[in-house]
DNA sequence: ATGAAAGCGCTAACAA
DNA sequence: TTGTTAGCGCTTTCAT
């Protein structure tokens, strides 16, 4: 057995009232007496049992992550995040995996708040799975402090971080309209994503404020995943009039996008444009150099876990608190050098 | 405040003792009792407290993996095959990250120890970091279950799930030379590595079964790193006699490797031939289509929480458990077909 | 089948 | 400055 405040006040030879305050740096205690407690409890090799002090302080510095999949490149870096500032705090976090799955999110939330952790961070499974696709209440009944990252709260009753989606949309449109792209198809991976719907709007606003087109064939949707860039860029390639450039959902579309240019030769840059979404870490390998909107993803992990942790050690600032972070433009090889300026394209499409 | 069995047992009129039992399925209490008992417990919305359980039980299942980084894509995998069965059986896991740190690798090992998991499994930070890489002596000081994965325990006192990473460097050699390649050569990582080396001495093993020289000037080493296999490879060009072939020691070696020969424009795998190590995801994108030796990496964490949790509630069976798994050849694009049946080539080298 | 009570290791309020 | 004591919520032994 380990050994316990009573062993050190036995052989101190004082009440482990003393030992406690000692070991805690409690103010109203003898220097000595202090240091010999100290002293003693090093020699004995004493580990405070954070069990015990948790029933009594009904406080674990405990946290749960909960993810849908960790092996999804994307969620290691937010967990980085998160756990950088946890450790910092002396937290330690619960890793969750939930597989996109309800069931198993389901279990893990009630296994966390079984081990009293004392806030959770989410990406809810429900986003995607389910019978009521993005809707949060269930998370109401959870009596802890939540915050949700990539994605906002569909009830409003928690804190959330996310990037500016539709501003992402924006900025990757706007780069292949200043590149000289001129018909310029979207490929969005799940149609009920909120995250999809909002890039597709910047997509869509960033045609219109240049006078382009908004060509309905041109917008397409499935999945987040690399077989489906592939198919429905073969799909766009049959139209009669196809399309020069193409924003994509998320990197790993692209990724689909881009093997099925290179199988009809089609040359990108040069005569096609390709920009992603999410800068996955690989998409900066030499191999691959996608252009693509960045989200903060460590960024997003690290604010995540200082508003749970405000949340927790609550003052008087209790409210939702929404943090939208700014996605970046990341410029590679997928896409041409800027044509003309900013101004010039405006000047060359009214005339 | 939560609900206690306190107040269920109020509600029912009994004792809280016969509130545990019923909650616990234990056996020597009336069915009745038991069914009232569950149903309010269930319409007050009764969660067991399990810090208060592991107080006095001694054990929290829950179990600490402590990895060197999170974001390197051979971790969350094995994370992964962790998670799930320790999932499976009850159990969460607190995900330390150290960094390749050695000091925030024995913060954590404290944290830990104090919130009284019932094991750890670790990939130790010593492997590569501290005074006394590759020592593993400070870890029998844990007075708990402890599993070593990617890496044998160097004082043999635990457990461990590894590789045979021998047989790695062998069959990645074999393959090579099958092919016909005729100058091999070895760009590892970090030459302290134990798997670094033994990957090494199977590359070595495989050359003399086949007769072939060793040639000193072909094996080198330096870091785990993209940037490493890069200008390795540039040395090696530079040779007065350069390879036709390298085997990496690991996939992202490779990918410097590979960047490096496309700058040259050398062509892979017509005039040059590269096998990687671990195929970590990326490997397999149409992109990269890197042949390498796959680590199984979800079986190495699928394993590692069996035989912890073996340990932790230990049988009969107290003892060092050691795993040694199979790796496997991938065969992608960055190496030719073979040229001839195993078999011709002895022929070919004898003659 | 059920209840009473001890105790897991600790913190914190109250006394001294 | 130090000690005494209650109690966090639960499991478990011993009575009944």
């Amino acid at each position: 057995m380990a050994v316990t405040i009573k062993d050190i006040a036995r052989r101190v030879d004082c009440s482990y009232a003393t030992v406690s305050r000692a070991l805690n740096n409690k103010p109203g205690i003898n220097q000595q007496t202090r240091e010999r407690i100290m002293a003693v409890a090093q020699e004995m090799g004493y580990q405070p049992n954070a069990i015990a002090r948790g029933l009594v302080t009904q406080r674990t510095h405990t946290i749960g992550l909960v993810i849908p999949d960790i092996v999804n490149p994307f969620f290691p870096e937010i967990a980085r995040g998160v756990e950088d500032v946890a450790s910092e705090h002396g937290y330690t976090v619960f890793l969750c995996n939930t597989n996109w799955n309800m069931e198993k999110e389901t279990v893990y939330l009630k296994a966390l708040q079984e081990k009293r952790v004392d806030g959770i961070i989410i990406k809810p499974a429900s986003d995607f799975d389910g019978p009521t696709t993005g809707d949060h209440s269930y998370l109401e009944d959870i009596q802890l402090p939540v915050v949700i990252f990539s994605g906002q709260s569909s009830t409003g009753r928690h804190s959330y971080i996310e990037i500016d989606n539709l501003r992402g949309g924006f900025i990757a449109t706007k780069h292949l309209i200043e590149a000289g792209y001129r018909r310029i198809a979207f490929i969005g991976g799940r149609k009920s994503s909120h995250s999809n719907s909002e890039r597709l709007k910047g997509y869509q606003m960033a045609l219109e404020s240049y006078d382009m087109p908004l060509t309905d064939e041109l917008i397409v949707n499935h999945d987040f995943y690399s077989e489906s860039g592939f198919a429905l860029m073969e799909e766009l390639l049959k139209l009669p009039n196809p399309p020069d450039a193409v924003f994509t959902g998320n990197d790993i579309i692209a990724l689909g996008v881009l093997e099925c240019l290179q199988l009809h030769r089609i040359r990108v840059p040069e005569d096609f444009g390709v920009v992603g979404f999410d800068n996955i870490i690989f998409s900066g390998y030499p191999q691959i150099q996608l252009t693509t909107i960045a989200q903060p993803k460590y960024l997003m992990g690290k604010y995540a876990a200082e508003v749970l942790l405000n949340e927790i050690n609550g003052s008087a600032t209790r409210g939702v608190r929404k943090t939208i972070l700014e996605p970046e433009l990341v410029i590679r090889k997928t896409t041409r050098k800027l044509k003309f300026p900013f101004n010039a394209v405006k000047v060359v499409n009214h005339s």
